[in-house]
DNA sequence: GCCAACGTTGGC
DNA sequence: GCCAACGTTGGC
């Protein structure tokens, strides 16, 4: 089991949780991930099942937006062959592809708990969105952070 | 649109 | 291996 917990950022006018929610079994591959760290975590630690919270990224109102799961291990980052593709990464073979992706699944939508309130619970100090300078587009999250955002804050 | 913070690249 | 230059992220 050993189930770990995620905060993926997503920029909504790329993939909103709406648009996850609307996809053939709302599910989409986490494509795009360009940092060694992010990808990192997707190849060697996330496992079907993970706890992922869904956040709206470089938009009006930044927040966690939904909650998702885990549905895939990693696989090899599609849009890195393809040329048209703003994602394509000349320097990367299908023999040894740089990047990687897993596949996450809608569970539910919850009404926005933006970036601005994260920053009122002395609960979630820790949370590594919240440091300052944090950019990294996925982050690991505490059992108890998890508990605390999903039971007390999520509000479907 | 601005810009601080960060990651990557590449010359040396 | 250093580090300046550059590109990107993402809140505001």
């Amino acid at each position: 089991m050993n189930m770990r917990y995620w905060l993926m950022k997503s920029e909504p006018s790329d993939v909103s949780i709406d648009d996850l929610a609307a996809l053939p079994e709302q599910t989409v591959a986490w494509y795009g991930v360009r940092n060694y760290q992010a990808r990192n975590f997707m190849r060697d630690q996330m496992k079907i099942g993970d706890g992922v919270l869904f956040y709206h990224s470089n938009c009006k109102v930044p927040g966690i937006a939904g909650i998702a799961r885990v549905s895939s291990t990693a696989y090899p980052d599609a849009t890195q062959f393809d040329k048209s593709s703003h994602y394509f990464d000349p320097k990367s073979t299908p023999e040894t592809p740089r990047w990687m992706n897993v596949d996450v699944q809608f569970v539910k939508k919850i009404d926005i708990i933006s970036l601005a309130d994260l920053r009122t619970y002395p609960e979630l100090e820790g949370l590594r969105i919240l440091q300052r300078g944090n950019r990294l587009s996925i982050t690991p999250l505490d059992p108890a952070e998890w508990k605390f955002i999903t039971g007390k804050l999520a509000h479907a």
